[in-house]
DNA sequence: TTTAATTTATAAAAAAAATTATAAACTTGC
DNA sequence: GCAAGTTTATAATTTTTTTTATAAATTAAA
């Protein structure tokens, strides 16, 4: 029963109130620096007076606080409000293949705790969903945070997640209740569930490149490909929360490799970090060289990151798959530019360690592929908020579905 | 200067109250039935004597008006109102590559005049634009409506709009403004631009089966392939308002046609009425026969409308070539619900009158590329509102761009 | 250094809106 | 056919909000 909590559907003058505080709160949080009354008031369509009864109200909550004067030309200098930083917190978990992360964030979005088990191995069974239980319950006492305050966890878990309904579809896919309402009862707290891939959107969204961006594309290329989809100014996530499933498009392409999903030719078995190692593999077979060779003493099973890594050395080889790649996802890319019209083109995940090979493959594809007026209009950027995006999504998660960021 | 041109900037009681007036038509215009004073208070969040004042306002003002009780269950019956279709008028001109048509509707978008001049060539000379203008303003004295009541002027045109500043860049791109600016100056009312396409999506999503769909497709398959795609409940026109480009993408396909947009393989050489023509001649050429053949003397240039009649007709030939179109149709609307997990599908344009042809088609054709859970979420529809949809959509636009619908 | 101009914040007065109470219109059950 | 229950609509009362006026804090210019 946090002041996120009410119930706001009868009308009637106190809910009235409310929901002008509940709008002040989420100005201040949208607006990324402290505002003053008379701005609020314009923001929340009322006058001085009430307004400032209102933020008085919210002050004395310890929902928002004085934050010194603004420097103005001339008049008196209005005083600043922001919300309190520790006015409530917002737990974030990110569920990998290997490994799973734990974070508390504050109003700020500021990491305040952190805790990372790289032991853990992400399995579709029951004792995997009481080992996630469990790493949560005891960070959330380790953290120190009390229970009340926490406004609710944000999980990021990869594979497919309806979004709507919070249940997964890859992991945890046996419960009575969606995976989310399952997480809810256990941990007695909202629970948001969303795949890793649309976290990385909504971190750029908010923190990221994307921030005041209406159509943008976010690429995140590491051993898998994803793509999340910001059109209007909203992250679109489908009927399902499936949108974004880029890794199993068909487009013109010369392999036909068996995916995974059952296909051949999805453009994931040629394009991420999985499909270079694969080819790697291949063209050394085929007798070709590289570097890596006389550094490890096998060729198969090499890491992506370390053909990236030699690329950026000037390995010819890896260079040449890797720009082989970046050409291909660029003309994919070119179609859904054509498609979306999205003024900005992120790309983010692994790769972008090897920019410069990636950034000029990316546009020599998507040439290719695109309309001259879309492709103009088309910024092409990589991913400002690193490898973490996806983590910092997750407790972005929370604040976005509780409409507030 | 009508009710909604007031500049509502300022915060003061009355704007306050002139946006709730506009709240409640919106509200009435939106529900589609007449509302009652208990449902339009709930709707605009106020109590039931403030309710009452507005809507007596709104009638005093001759915008609503009543229309009879409610039948209940028990209680008293309550007044029903409506907005009243003669309050005001929409202009809606649809110009094609052939034909332009001009239609006036009411607030209900009932069509109270029509006229369509089929001797209309579009050409991108100022000469073909001034007969644009002659055309709006004749019909619009021909209509006898009052210059006054017009709310404004939709525009649909072929080719590539840019939605935000109004321009066309296929057609009248040498003027100084924009071409809705330059018809706004000339005509002094309202003028809004879009493309074709586009405007099929909007009345697609206004009248007919997108009506409360959050996330669709609507392709439009006559001799051009066109495709609208609403996401999160919103028309997305992206950054220029391109979005829909789906002619020119390049999936995998045998063809490697040359497009006119100057590259090879595009969508639209191989999925089109133009591309169906095309490949009859190719197919006849080859020695292969069509009921078609004997009924003409030539082969050469016959019009698609024909091939997807004989196909009706049991003419293996066309079916044939419908089929395989449909099939690549299909193919490649499977990488977008991949991409964009719609729960609909609306497939609208000449080729609908193929119904089971083209049906079964597309369907064979998107179980390759479609992944088997956003398939089975995706429904597939035909238009129900006909070829005369962009029409309807030219004074949907304008309604759209005033948010009173 | 004072005065004018400008903007924010608070106080007092006036207006508007929400509540509450009541009347009106209607069904159902006895 | 009348009372009880239900919902809508209006009237009266109370609360809330806006408006207007004024004070406070600041810069620039006389």
């Amino acid at each position: 029963m946090d002041f996120f909590s009410r119930n706001i559907k009868e009308i009637n003058n106190e809910n009235r109130l409310y929901a002008q505080k509940r709008k002040i709160v989420s100005v201040l949080m949208k607006s990324g620096e402290p505002l003053t009354i008379p701005d609020l008031c314009i923001a929340i369509k009322t006058s001085v007076p009430k307004g400032t009864k209102l933020i008085n109200e919210l002050i004395e909550g310890g929902i928002i606080k004085e934050f010194g004067k603004r420097e103005t030309e001339n008049g008196r200098r209005p005083v600043l409000y922001k919300v309190r930083p520790d006015f409530a917190f917002t737990v974030g978990v990110m569920i990998q293949l290997k490994g799973i992360s734990f974070c508390v964030f504050d109003m700020e979005m500021e990491e305040i705790y952190r805790n990372d088990k790289s032991t853990f191995i992400l399995e579709n069974t029951r004792a995997c969903l009481d080992e996630v239980v469990q790493f949560i319950r005891e960070n959330i006492t380790a953290s120190g945070v009390v229970t009340g305050s926490v406004l609710g966890i944000g999980i990021g878990i990869t594979g497919r997640v309806n979004t709507a309904t919070g249940s997964s579809y890859t992991y945890f896919d046996s419960l009575d209740v969606s995976l989310s309402q399952y997480l809810k009862d256990k941990l007695n707290t909202r629970v948001y569930v969303d795949n890793d891939t649309h976290l990385i959107g909504l971190a750029e969204q908010v923190f990221g490149k994307a921030k005041d961006v209406q159509n943008a594309l976010i690429v995140n290329l590491s051993r898998g490909l994803g793509l999340s989809i910001i059109a209007g100014g909203e992250l679109v996530s489908g009927g399902q929360g499936f949108a974004g499933e880029f890794g199993h498009m068909q487009f013109l392409g010369t392999g036909n490799k068996l995916c995974i999903c059952g296909k051949r030719g999805c453009l994931g078995t040629e394009v991420s970090g999985y499909a270079l190692e694969e080819s790697f593999a291949e063209k050394i077979k085929a007798g070709e060289t590289s570097l890596l060779q006389s550094m490890q003493g096998e060729t198969e099973n090499i890491h992506y990151g370390k053909i990236i890594r030699a690329a950026n050395n000037g390995d010819v080889l890896c260079i040449s798959l890797i720009h082989e790649m970046g050409f291909t996802l660029g003309k994919a890319l070119g179609n859904i530019i054509n498609l979306l019209n999205p003024e900005l083109l992120i790309v983010g995940g692994k790769f972008t360690v090897a920019r410069e090979i990636i950034l000029e493959a990316i546009k020599s594809g998507m040439v290719h592929t695109t309309l001259s007026q879309p492709l103009r209009a088309c910024t092409l950027e990589f991913s400002s908020i690193g490898p973490e995006g996806g983590v910092k999504g997750t407790g972005a998660l929370v604040l976005r579905q509780l409409d507030i960021i």
